[in-house]
DNA sequence: CCTACATTCAACCTTTAGGTTGAATTATGC
DNA sequence: GCATAATTCAACCTAAAGGTTGAATGTAGG
């Protein structure tokens, strides 16, 4: 029951991710804290479509706010980003393990039939030269 | 110049990955092969409906299509996530090296002005319980 | 052949994303 | 106090996402 927040949450990180300008402002604010102007200064958009971004960085806490007087201090948080990279390596591993089993198979085969062995009986059951 | 389209195939990999739906289908494809209907079956949705999550998917290159006969057989692919993890590091590791330069510049504040030094001479320069 | 299956195409609906402009809010600094 | 700066709020627009239903396509198999 806590899987489907987590979903929510990492659906919001990906989406906030998934926009150049997002990104592009994760970047700036990787490398330290600025205001929205500042943020919104090298974007040939206006000031409020900075804003809207933002809020979706915001709203997958990406992005903390401090209002300090008149102007908002923005900040990068790292966390969600650990959510979404342990997503994508999850996949990458499983996907990586089926492979190797694939190349496992295929290599038995191979050592099998094989009539003209070069180089065979030095236990390469690595990954090697399979597509992807 | 290159930059511009690898952009892009970014914005798609993270389109397609920012849908729970989408990333239940990966998920059963990383783990092999399957048809349209296959994939359709465990979803309370149209097999119309997944038919369009499959064509964002094959849009982020994420997924491959091969035709035989009336089925049509969809397998995983790796590659587009790589870039998005290199993505997500890059700005990990920015992040975290600037946290660690902040964390220098504290202790050095800290060992300077520190009068009640409990174990302070044991070079602790580490990052340590910053919040993140 | 003809039916039944696997899939997409086409048209439509509703919600959200991404942007605009103009007015409202709130703090600053003379 | 008052102009001005830093933001957001509100209303609107257009296009895209995510879903539906119904018809079209193409292949399989008795």
């Amino acid at each position: 029951m806590r899987d489907i927040a987590s979903q929510r949450s990492l659906d919001h990180t990906l989406i906030a991710l998934a926009d150049p300008t997002r990104r592009a402002i994760l970047q700036r604010l990787s490398e330290g804290e600025a205001r929205v102007t500042e943020l919104a200064q090298p974007f040939a958009m206006s000031l409020n479509a900075v804003s809207k971004h933002i809020r979706i960085l915001e709203r997958a806490r990406l992005v903390r706010r401090r209002r300090a007087g008149r102007e908002h201090r923005l900040s990068f948080n790292q966390g969600p980003l650990d959510a979404a990279a342990a997503w994508i390596e999850a996949r990458r591993a499983l996907w990586t393990a089926r492979l190797d089993a694939l190349d496992a198979l295929l290599c038995a085969e191979d050592c099998a039939a094989s009539t003209a062995p070069d180089k065979v009986s030095t236990g390469q059951t690595k990954k090697k030269g399979r597509s992807r």
